[in-house]
DNA sequence: CTATTGAGACCGACTAGTTGGTCTGTACAA
DNA sequence: TTGTACAGACCAACTAGTCGGTCTCAATAG
């Protein structure tokens, strides 16, 4: 269950590693501020000592969670685009690796996307740094698509990148890993969504017999 | 200002009223729980016992301030597909009127997607029932552009209504009123990626001359 | 091999402050 | 007089965070 994860340093105590897993459980249910210190250590089998032996404060602790989550995929990112050489394919690559994620880090993203808010000024700077880190990887890839006469060059780089990260982040507020559909196939189409209108048509002609395109299958809910 | 907004029943008395903006104020900036009552009623220049006249509990406010947002951009959805018959031009009227909503409500909007986890039993049904509501109707008119031959029958109509759900909605996380772009000139582009998503390359041809379609301007950020 | 030490991991009663909510009182209009 | 609209002192419950203390165990000394 664990092995699919980014390795942690070894240096983590299973202390540490349960109140993390533990509260991000609890933070995805009912919000940072629905859960209290006394709550988290007591779903955990520890104390208040235990708790402030490993984080400095409960923020620290939302901070965390969220600099291990956007660390991650940053990584990830970087990963698809570098072993990648077409617009198209890091487009594709990118969107994939992001879908993944939701598999593995559902309530990491939650937690991430709704109680960022409450991160503290010491924190709330880091974490921002390495969210437009991880805007602009999106923005370079269509800014390359439309230099290299792939992307449509009338679409604008930052509103399109927004909109294709919106189309992929919202997931996270209905995707349910028993649904009707696999994160992949979830992937595959998001992916023929973003290409279609993106694309050039004379690409799109070229290109749409490759997998990222969906088939004329019947895809039934 | 406030002549552009749907008019509220006349018996909201000015302290409600106020009540209900400045806490909307507050509840986007610090989030629902970074908000106290007593916070509330001294930005209000009121007490204690003015807010708990007007309302029975903080919950309750809360409720009052989704309910209402909710509502509006449910009526405005019904009024966008009631008055055309294309399922083309459908879409483009309820994306390009939801995303006016942005300019107005900004706020509520932040509050209804930031904190509706804090909304409590009685009240979360009645909104998810409204908001269920909503995602039918875009379904619905993803449905009929299917089957109408306009849009690509190979999309699953759920996750490609919950794609453009996610890509408008997410603009609350970033639009700024004094971007770079106007809301009028987003939703302009949101059109032309979704339709560019979904219209049959026939019909693309055909309407590619229609307004919704970006032309080859340049869009410089 | 045993004894001593000391540092890190953890415990839980405690505190100071804040929270949502109540209750009594008041001003005023009908 | 009666009801509505508000004021603000008050309260019980809960909050994040503290602090003196205990336990474990490895490193060292004898």
């Amino acid at each position: 269950m664990e092995c699919k994860r980014i390795q942690r340093g070894c240096s983590l105590t299973e202390l540490k590693e349960k109140i993390i897993e533990t509260s991000l459980t609890l933070f995805d249910q009912h919000g940072f501020h629905g859960v209290s210190v006394n709550e988290i250590v007591k779903a955990c089998g520890t104390s208040k000592g235990g708790f402030y032996h490993h984080f400095s404060s409960k923020d620290e602790l939302l901070f965390v969670i969220h600099d291990y989550f956007i660390s991650y995929v940053l990584i990830k990112a970087q990963e698809a685009i570098s072993e990648s050489t077409h617009p198209t394919e890091k487009m594709q690559k990118i969107i994939q690796s992001f879908v993944k994620v939701f598999d593995l880090y559902k309530p990491h993203i939650s937690v991430f996307y709704q109680e960022s808010i409450y991160l503290k000024p010491p924190y709330v700077e880091a974490i921002k740094k390495k969210r437009q880190t991880y805007k602009e990887i999106i923005f370079s890839v269509i800014k390359e698509g439309i230099d290299k006469g792939v992307f449509r060059s009338e679409l604008p780089v930052e509103i399109t990148g927004m909109s294709i990260l919106g189309m992929v982040n919202w997931s996270y507020k209905w995707y349910k890993r028993d649904g009707g559909k696999t994160i992949d196939e979830i992937g595959d189409i998001y992916v023929d969504l973003v290409l279609n209108a993106l694309l050039i048509d004379k690409q799109k002609e070229a290109e749409i017999t490759q997998p990222f395109l969906l088939k004329n299958q019947v895809v039934v809910d």
